[in-house]
DNA sequence: GGCGATTGAATTGGCGCCAATTCTGTCGCA
DNA sequence: TGCGACAGAATTGGCGCCAATTCAATCGCC
């Protein structure tokens, strides 16, 4: 689907900002790949200082580097960063665990198990786009009832800037079966209120990502050695 | 002493919100006062561009707040984002200190006993600012060495959005000389590299301080009923 | 004498222009 | 044929101006 957002005056850069950082999310824009003011005028129809704004405020939460005189690229996170992040996202995500299952209400689970169910159906007849959203929205809901709305936020700032590695994204259909099965798991545990156990689902979820994509970033290393600062464009 | 940065041409955006951000830091802006761009033009010598491209970043993260039409002014933290923060704080700190005990070194240690002596003088005949940047440095050192670089940015983060308090900063002698205690407490804890230790110590010293601002805050609420969102200003 | 409206001053903020820098393709030379 | 230099094109980025909005004080009316 084509993306133009046409009105939207006075609110507009910090929309924008979403719109492109959603737009990298689902990797329209690949890491390491520049970011073109003009092309970015025209494909939101937006103005070019609505733009910068944007560019600057993405630059700022990290989800893009910004090079003095030549311009926006979407970050590249090299694997120590990751691991960083990795790291960072257990410490948080499983003190969020534990607080979600012990506030949680029947009707959210009711509303995580519609969630799930879509998921599933989306791993199968749906566009990548929607298995992404779908996951995003059930995991958004999970920590929604935290209770600590700056946990919450903090986790998602994180969880944005993993994004930026070369192979994030599920990479196999296999893949998409596993987290399928993890988010009823999930939801198994938050059933019987087990803050324990989501923690620690949560937690393998997360490092067996980055072993996935600390393996794959070492193939890809060995393969075609990455030169410098030099990436793949587009037009 | 008055702040004047003459030269920095080329990266003055970035530091220039920096020096923004350590000036609210030191209470050189209050609360909800409001920073008028006029005013900061000159007092930081900067052009009017990067003055708004600042105060924009610092809005991003949530240092200031940006109200269209009206201006930016220094954030407000009420007590249930300050409790939110604190709680978030412990997390990442707990977290931090376990990894920091595990790691540190003999040369870092004794940088921190420089570090804590002169704050311990500075409890005495020091300037508040110096007492506020000592101790900062202090705890900077500290978690530069967890050995996780996203981990340290995100506790900083957090760190600097609990300034905006209207009593935070230590209210009395007392408050300092228990944070020079404290500071003697965590290296002697850093030293026998003991975490946990190391943990409780920072753990307490989070809440405690949050207890302090509530009770602060209850008193101000009840005396001086606040008005909706009129503060004080300044010329 | 108090209160609301109108006018004037001040501040914010949108936007477009043009200079500075970098990139791309071509030409000349070894 | 390969390499380096030059020139044209394109992109970024600094900056100032002016409209829109808000604030403050005065004036007029009740």
């Amino acid at each position: 689907m084509s993306s133009e957002p046409k009105q939207a005056r006075g609110n507009s850069r910090r929309q924008l900002a979403s719109e492109i950082a959603q737009a990298i999310r689902l990797r329209m824009f690949r890491p390491g790949e520049w970011l073109r003011q003009i092309d970015l005028e025209e494909k939101f129809q937006a103005t070019r200082f609505d733009v910068r704004g944007a560019l600057d405020e993405l630059a700022i939460r990290k989800t893009i580097v910004h090079v003095p005189n030549r311009g926006y690229r979407v970050a590249e996170v090299d694997m120590q960063t990751y691991r960083a992040i990795a790291d960072t996202r257990v410490i948080l995500e499983q003190a969020a665990s534990r607080a979600v299952a012990a506030r949680i209400d029947a009707a959210t689970i009711a509303e995580l198990e519609q969630l799930a169910a879509r998921f599933g159906e989306a791993v199968h007849g749906g566009t990548r786009i929607q298995q992404s959203e779908l996951n995003r929205a059930f995991h958004q809901l999970i920590y929604r009832h935290c209770g600590n709305p700056i946990l919450e936020e903090t986790i998602w700032a994180l969880r944005d800037r993993s994004r930026g590695t070369n192979v994030t994204m599920w990479r196999s259909h296999e893949a998409l079966l596993q987290s399928d099965r993890e988010h009823h798991a999930m939801l198994a545990a938050l059933k019987a209120r087990d803050g324990e156990a989501l923690a620690d689902l949560i937690t393998h979820h997360i490092l067996r990502d980055m072993e996935d994509v600390m393996t794959t970033d070492q193939r890809l290393t060995e393969t075609s050695q990455r030169r410098g600062s030099d990436v793949s464009e587009e037009t």
